[in-house]
DNA sequence: AACAGGTGCATAGGACGCTATGCAACGGGC
DNA sequence: GCCCGTTGCATAGCGTCCTATGCACCTGTT
């Protein structure tokens, strides 16, 4: 009964691939991070840090794309865990420089190995072609929310 | 100094576009579904209910291919904010039947033009190939990430 | 120098995802 | 009927992400 056709199937939809997907590849690279005492999100920013000097809560942030109060909250659990430290910035007191640990720095090495393997693991059997293509399909879909979310946001309509 | 063609830059890796355009899709999604009360995984979890008939925590698990526990908190604050209702099941008392209630079935129709509509902003400007391209390639992410973690939850290999 | 607006960050509060763990109900073997 | 392993949920604890808000510091104007 009631045509069946119809019916709502999360499988059709492109956002519920991109989610579970992302879910999947987060919890694969943990599996490797976590004996180094790292998490995907992390690891990121401790590379990120790691090559390119010490730098702003408001530089990572933006490197990260995420939001400032996250990454306020991700460099603070950093700090607790002893993998970053902060240094006042003589030229702004409002903020501090933050720099990798030694601890941090000797894991550094294994860090990368665990996301470049990760990597591997996701794309086994994907063609380079292929690869490029779900990248660049997948910006493209960035590119298209940041577009569409715009106006929802930001109710002025400027002239 | 230090070959800066090496550098660590995550928008070459596939995972990081997964993980970025996830947040954003749900970001705008939200968007949408804020006004009627709701986010991207409880929508998603009604519409299941309200086609599905009434079911149990474990169905609904697994549809929604998340853990037990993330899927008892769900319905939880679903069931609080009046979504969802749970009756007894006579046939089990360990569990439930968990169901909609009228006032999210007054919402349903919104809920479903809201996620199609995201869908659509998102996918905007993709052709019907490029769409079915992209949700193969997740779909294979999705499966090589699960063959690839098998081994290292589960360190028991069968002979 | 003083004030006003802008900027960088911290904090509160909540959703959603995970792992680990424990309990109560079921069900099969004796 | 009783025991024991299995199953379905609940709970604790945490990480990551978000919005909203407030404060301290900087900076340009006067």
């Amino acid at each position: 009964m009631e045509g069946e056709g119809e019916r709502w199937v999360p499988e059709r939809y492109a956002a519920y691939w991109i989610n579970h997907s992302s879910r999947k590849v987060i919890r694969l690279h943990e599996l490797r991070l976590r004996p180094l005492g790292l998490s995907m999100a992390n690891a990121a920013v401790l590379l990120t840090l790691a090559e390119g000097g010490p730098m702003s809560q408001k530089d990572l942030t933006r490197l990260a794309r995420v939001e400032q109060p996250t990454m306020a909250e991700m460099l603070s659990r950093m700090e607790r865990d002893g993998l970053v430290c902060r240094q006042r910035n003589p030229r702004d007191r409002r903020g501090s420089l933050f720099s990798v640990t030694d601890l941090a720095r000797s894991r550094l090495d294994l860090v990368r190995e665990a996301l470049v393997q990760g990597e591997r693991d996701a794309l086994s059997g994907l063609t380079a072609e292929e690869t490029e293509q779900l990248i660049r399909l997948l910006r493209r879909v960035a590119g298209n929310v940041d577009q569409a979310a715009a106006p929802l946001q930001s109710p002025e309509r400027k002239g």
